[in-house]
Order: structure tokens, then C-alpha cells, then sequence
DNA sequence: GCCGCCATTGGCCGGGTGGACAGGTTGCGA
DNA sequence: TCGCAACCTGTCCACCCGGCCAATGGCGGC
């Protein structure tokens, strides 16, 4: 265990981790993958065609991923953690962080610096509260029958009468029924209200 | 540096942070916060009365702080992240899990346990994607006037013309011409689109 | 078989909505 | 001073929307 395996087409950049962590540091090619996988820790820098698939796959074998950038940025950072990286940091960093995100990391934490931390924090406070309340958007949503909810998720797109007629096909006189059943069972008056009710759910 | 700060009302709680850290371990006072923030870390117990002020206090300070519950929940873990603390996992861990947690929290990582971990990043990739459309929501929403932004904003709350009139003490006609304007400059049609572009923006 | 729920459609009507004419004032920069 | 944009208001009209009356057919339960 310890070991690190480095995944990048730049010879700079191997090199400046090769300092950081001495004999400790391998080069590695993608055939190596299941080493990583064995308590070591696996770096990927995006430089690499298939950065994606190899953390994704490496993740999946339970090994621990950190993704490095020479560029870094939010959505890329963003995609590493959701691929399953658990580290998220610049190409060229210092060897000193570069310790200190190899330390977190192995030790099951999230390194991810503190400017995108902070808005991670930030985005899930309220995303948990969202859903909190999503548990009771509407209090008679669950009594819709399968046709009333297919025409209020059409109207909640923005769709006029006629539209969702079209698209269900039935008459325009139909979905205004469907429609007057879910506003008297939702308790909702307006199209619009139920639009900006439905719309505020988890995606 | 190195040291641990405990904060808990509860001695068994204490016995057990002290097995897991030796000598290093420290039974302390509100009043010995600043030891915190000089390299150390502080561990606060949610059965304290005054956690939140503690965690906020210490952070402010550049202390390393992670908050420890005996029944670890998500709106809890959330508020202690928002807090500023870094770590947050229960208060009767085993002595290798909180070895770990202060080794990840001591060196600039975060520790949340795998759940709610998956559950952030979760929550942050849908909202970043949301701000970066929110970059450009509606094309000419910022060549509207103070008035016509009044009028949109009103409308999408779900307020009919004649309420936006009344709020706003004009006509329900001048209301139609502003919404025209507003329909003309955005590139929307209806005022239920409207509603829905503009509910879509940082809460 | 009757009852209730659902899906479908029809007509009618009052009110909201959006567009197309039309004006007016005020203030600000050329 | 002229032009222009913002702000305000008016009338007319076609259309949409939601609520009211009604009807038909299917399907499952008591």
C-alpha cells in the first residue's frame, strides 16, 4: 500500500510529482488500473485523453482518484467528483500540497480547495432544504390520476392548452377538464401558480 | 501543534476520544478556544449547549473544527458545514475512524461520510449548471428598465395584472404596455415562460 | 346491476391576456 | 432645441383561460 500511480502525456508535470513523493511515484498506463486499486492512490491529470473513463472506472473499483488540472475550473471540478474522484486540485501545485491532498484523500476526506468547498456547502444547504419541502409540493399531487399529472407536467413546461392537446392528443376541450380536476384537487388556482409549484422539485 | 481540543457535556463520550488520541487528547473549555485555531484541531460536541456559536467562533479564527453527534443526521451535518466546520461524523466512532477524520480535517480536507458526501456533490453539479445559465437566464433581462424588471418580477410571483397595477399604483393598462415591452426585449412569450425563467435563478 | 371514478367531448360565458392602433408627460443627451 | 427613451394612459379586438351546464363509454367494486 502507498503507492502512487500517475496518469498524464505531460513529462513536466510527471516529474514535479515525481519530486513530491519520491520512489513512491509510478508512471502508470491505463493497463495498470487495478493496482490503484489496492490502497494506493491514483492521479489522473485531464491532460489524458480518457480522464473520464479512467477515473469513473478506477472509482467504481473502489480505488481512491484524485484529478489534477492545468486549468482548473468548477465544472470540471465538479464532473471529476461526480465521476467519483475524491481529490481536485492545480497540475503544477507544490509538492507540499500535493502531500497534503495524497494524506486527505487516502484517508477517505474530499479535497477539493477551499473556494470550491465553500460553494459546495453553499449549493447544498439549500438543495437539502428544497428537498425537505419537495416531500409536500402539493398536498393532493399523489391523488392525480396518470392523465391529470401528464397534462399538469405539460402545463408546468409552459405549454398553452392547445399545445398539450397536441401533444397528448385529445381535445383542447379535454385538457381543460383534466386541468380544472387537478386545480380543484391540488387546491392551485392559476396555470401559472401550478407551474411555479411543480417546478420547484428535485431534478 | 497536534493537539485536540474536546468540547462535550458527555464524560463517556470523552473517555472515548481520549483512547483514540492519548495524551494528545484535551478536555477544554469554551474559554481555551484560541488553542484551536494555532495548528490544533477542536472537536465539539452537538450536546453542547451553544455548538453552533463554538463552531462559528473557532472557525472565524482559522480553527480547524469538526462537529461530532450522537445522532448524526444531514440538516445537522449541513448546518455545522455552513458553520465552518470541516468534519462531522458521530460521536461514538471508533478510535481509527476518528484518527482518520482529524488526519483528513487537520489537513485542509473535508470528512462528511460517504452519504452525504455523494449527496453534495450531487446537489452541487445541478447547481452550478444552473449558474452558469443563470450567466444568461433571459437574453435582455438587463437592458429592462427599473420599472419593466418591477413589473416582470411581479408577474412571476403569479400576480395577475390588475394586482401588479395595484401593487405597483398604475393602471392595469400601463401594467399590459410595460409586460409588452418586457415580452419584446426577452424574447418571451407568455407571462407563464416568464415565470419560469425567472424562477430558475440563484435563491 | 348499480355506483363511483376516470377519460373524453360538447356548448356557453365572464374575465384575463396580448397585440395593434392611438395618444400624453418628463428628463436627458446631442 | 430636437430627438429619444422611459413612463403613463386610452380604446378596440381576437384569443386564451377557467368555471358552469351537460353527455357518453369503460372499468372495477359492493
Amino acid at each position: 500500500m502507498g503507492a502512487h500511480l500517475f496518469l498524464t502525456p505531460d513529462a513536466r508535470i510527471l516529474d514535479g510529482w515525481c519530486r513530491a513523493f519520491g520512489d513512491l511515484a509510478r508512471a502508470g498506463s491505463p493497463a495498470a488500473l487495478p493496482d490503484a486499486a489496492a490502497g494506493g492512490l491514483l492521479w489522473v491529470d485531464v491532460a489524458h485523453a480518457d480522464w473520464e473513463g479512467l477515473v469513473r472506472a478506477a472509482s467504481a473499483r473502489g480505488g481512491r482518484v484524485v484529478v489534477l488540472s492545468a486549468m482548473p475550473g468548477g465544472e470540471q471540478a465538479l464532473r471529476a467528483l461526480e465521476l467519483g474522484a475524491r481529490g481536485y486540485c492545480h497540475a503544477f501545485a507544490t509538492p507540499e500540497l500535493l502531500r497534503e491532498v495524497a494524506l486527505v484523500v487516502r484517508h477517505g476526506g474530499l479535497w477539493v480547495g477551499p473556494e470550491l468547498l465553500a460553494r459546495m456547502i453553499r449549493a447544498t444547504v439549500p438543495a437539502v432544504a428544497a428537498a425537505a419541502e419537495a416531500s409536500a409540493p402539493l398536498p393532493g399531487l399523489d391523488t392525480l390520476s396518470a392523465r391529470e399529472r401528464e397534462v399538469a407536467e405539460a402545463v408546468a413546461e409552459g405549454l398553452t392548452n392547445k399545445q398539450v392537446a397536441g401533444r397528448l392528443g385529445i381535445t383542447e376541450r379535454t385538457v381543460k377538464a383534466h386541468l380544472a380536476t387537478v386545480f380543484e384537487k391540488t387546491g392551485v388556482r392559476d396555470r401559472l401558480q401550478l407551474a411555479l409549484r411543480l417546478s420547484r422539485r428535485q431534478p
